[in-house]
DNA sequence: TAGCACCTATAGCAGCGTTATATGAAGTGG
DNA sequence: CCACTTCATATAACGCTGCTATAGGTGCTA
């Protein structure tokens, strides 16, 4: 197709477009900008692209198989509840290395004309998910997982990209995503030969007995018994690894 | 200060703005579209908002207050957690109600310069939380719940309103509202005043507890204590009236 | 050489947000 | 009743935007 020596407009139109898309800090790109950028003129973008939009199509497009790729080279685990936690960060992590594409791809939703990707990420987790059912793991049925799943994922990541960076804290997005997972699937008991970190599910549970004790004591305990207990308890609860 | 005869400009532009946002379906509005339908030239417009941003900004913040104000007179039921239902079910309902001023405020996301009513409402939901957390039902700081449920919930508002509307289905929201709070909160299975057994929740909790602990050993134990605590873990799970 | 697609450039339109400047109206002190 | 400020509105225009009617190369096939 092309030597090394210069990328045709049409290249030199995407670069130009994803490197000021990236560069200016959400605020508006004039087509103006980037045809000099790409140094081509007016006609040239709206021949290969029809549209500004069509061009910031075609760049959210690019980034969005990079992406995607990214995906399918993630879902080898075998184990598909990890396999929704990986899909759940990168798709986070994505968000936060490219947030001027994902806002194009999440942030301006209009309905119709919206761009086509969001429905097909959402057939991909969809497939993640419809793994998962074979497993039986899941406690819902694939589709409405994917689109409950989805719909907090963007949320979390919309929230994370509108905070300023240093103070962002991930502990957001994996307090949903267990939350989200877990209202899903079954909590994946059952096969520790591999599962070398079961804690989170023990996590979960000690915090929840820990809360239910606090509104009802047992009399199955002396009092001194439950304070050790509850001791306990509360080591459990706050998780050490990861 | 105003009698019925004719609104002022400044409140015939704000009119102007909200029915020309809320008509055209989501594609941007003009100033010069607003200044015609008020009847009002354009440095009226400027003179009293500064900025077509300030004059949308002062159009949600009429529709957010109103939107919170529905929200104060919902959560007197005194049970939180179910005050957490109807505030989420209430800002769906608000997103759905007027999409254009909802993606106007959580859809424009920009870091800084972000419409300062999406922080009054996390402050808003976190002082729900507090609530809830003084009724020890939160297993979770409210801060971080409060940013995980809106995080959450504007992620399944924006996807519902993205969709046709006919083809929403609610199911998604009531799904991902669960999900979520069911990880901030405990289950609390209801105890009104009347009853404070309670027991049933506190048996589930430890036999989960105990199911958990079968398949991974927390390290924060020793092997002595883990011996003990999983005893009277046992003695808990035993209801003491069967 | 002619014809034909394809690609790019010149020049310009209508619309946008915004503003420098000027005019009107309304209240206040002399 | 007049000067005076103060606020609110209007005229006209600037620079920018996305976009396009039209025309001019360029390279291929015949």
């Amino acid at each position: 197709m092309k030597k090394g020596g210069e990328p045709a407009p049409k290249t030199r139109l995407l670069r130009a477009a994803a490197a000021l898309l990236a560069e200016s800090n959400g605020e508006p790109v004039s087509t103006r900008q980037i045809t000099q950028a790409a140094r081509v003129t007016a006609p040239t973008l709206y021949h290969h692209f029809g549209d500004k939009e069509g061009l910031f199509d075609a760049v959210v497009a690019e980034g969005f198989s990079e992406y995607l790729d990214a995906e399918r080279n993630l879902s080898a685990s075998g184990q598909p509840i990890e396999d929704l936690r990986m899909h759940w960060d990168n798709h986070v992590q994505f968000g936060l290395d490219h947030p001027h594409l994902y806002l194009v791809m999440f942030g301006n939703i209009r309905p119709e004309r919206r761009p086509s990707m969001v429905a097909s990420a959402e057939a991909f987790l969809e497939e993640v998910l419809a793994r998962a059912a074979a497993a039986a793991r899941l406690v819902v049925s694939p589709h409405e997982a994917a689109r409950s799943m989805l719909a907090a994922n963007v949320g979390v990541t919309l929230m994370l990209i509108a905070e300023p960076a240093a103070k962002r804290n991930l502990e957001l997005s994996a307090m949903t995503r267990e939350a989200v997972i877990s209202a899903v699937a079954t909590d994946s008991e059952g096969d520790p030969t591999t599962d070398t970190e079961g804690t989170p599910s023990v996590v979960v549970a000690a915090i929840a007995l820990n809360a239910a004790l606090q509104s009802s004591h047992p009399d199955q305990l002396s009092s001194s018994e439950l304070k050790l207990f509850l001791e306990w308890l509360q080591r459990i609860s706050t998780r050490s690894g990861s």
